[in-house]
DNA sequence: AAAGTGTAATTGACGATGTCAATTGACAAT
DNA sequence: ATTGTCAATTGACATCGTCAATTACACTTT
């Protein structure tokens, strides 16, 4: 035998690297995060990554793992900081926000797997469950309370979907400079808790589309 | 002098190269397309397309605009063949998911030219405002006949961004298996009419809330 | 008809990148 | 001291975006 790395050992040297990586996608860009330029950065040989990651692929899902991780952190902190349920699943969506407009690149990578991976990796699918699992605890508190008028496996993902459409509009440029985002966010914010369809109105011109309404 | 080539000559050569690079997109993916790829299947030279595209990023924007103005003209065609303003709204949306579940690399580009390029390109910029300014007009239309809460400046981006993100969640797997798009597009259809919140009870719970609704 | 001219298009070349194969090096067991 | 094993490095290659140099060609001029 010889001195074969522990599982841990392992564990923390691929931590390190993803730390590595995370510093230049901050700092420099998508773009910067080359394999030499992250071995570089590590004080290692150009090829050593591929020691720890299978290839560059393998290290962004690394990467997006780390950020599901952390999100999930937060929220755990959040459901613990904040009294109600609604109260809650607002902080959810604010702390969201926060995260994703302080760190745009690694957020975007969280939805970006599929341009540089086929499959969506399991390991993000597992990540992501558990985040969802987590946000749907006040979620399902809210709809048993009568407060929501869906249950969370029917809401979840169309806030998420809101929230991230925001999100990808304000960097994709496809807003127009006058709207302001914050404004922009704030009718979201309306549309999703009430809705932007006046129902008398609609009912009365339109009652073909207001069937159970 | 010699053949200088007229304006309209390399305009045409232009959007010659932009549809073989749509071709290559949509048949074999986003990593597949490749400036030399591109000269190949169009019968060129390795660097002929750098007498019409300043670089890659340049093709890239050409693309895009080259999206947005199909979609604009299918818009047009939209309103005539609808004839109220509510149905046209519906319409617009249902091709845009359409168009996107069709043509899904076409489609995600439009969202992505800040990973390949730093600054938004001023062409799309002009054909989005283009397809903004066509999609106001029914939504003004039902505003001022009282069917919607919102003018389009205030609701365009939110229905827009509300799709997108539907399509993003879809794409990048973070949606669990169980859910079918078409359920969760149906419940955000439905929110995003009549909102998720349970008024009364909410009122009665959260009074500071919901001051003003 | 022949030569000249300017632009379109091609070829040559370079640095950067992802990735694999071959090599080196260090430590542990014998 | 020798050997086996795995971490790590070095060497090498194909591909890509891109620029400079060169060639091909259509049209004008003589």
């Amino acid at each position: 035998m010889s001195r074969t790395l522990s599982e841990e050992q392992r564990a923390r040297k691929k931590a390190e690297l993803v730390a590595v990586a995370i510093e230049i996608l901050e700092t420099e860009g998508f773009n910067a995060l080359t394999l030499r330029r992250l071995a570089a950065k590590a004080g290692i040989s150009r090829t050593t990554p591929y020691l720890y990651f299978k290839d560059k692929a393998d290290l962004l899902v690394a990467v997006c793992v780390n950020t599901f991780r952390f999100l999930t952190e937060q929220c755990r902190t959040i459901i613990e900081d904040n009294p109600t349920p609604v109260q809650q699943v607002t902080a959810f969506g604010e702390n969201y926000l926060k995260f994703a407009l302080k760190n745009p690149v690694l957020y975007q990578l969280t939805f970006a797997p599929e341009t540089t991976r086929e499959e969506v990796a399991p390991e993000v699918m597992e990540v992501v469950e558990e985040y969802n699992t987590l946000l749907a605890v006040p979620m399902q508190q809210a709809y048993d309370a009568g407060h929501f008028l869906y249950p969370p496996d029917r809401l979840n993902a169309v806030l998420w979907a809101a929230l991230h459409g925001m999100l990808s509009l304000h960097w994709s440029g496809h807003l127009a400079e006058e709207d302001q985002f914050d404004q922009i966010l704030a009718d979201m914010r309306n549309i999703l808790a009430f809705g932007f369809i006046n129902r008398d109105k609609v009912r009365e011109d339109y009652p073909d589309l207001m069937s159970g309404n």
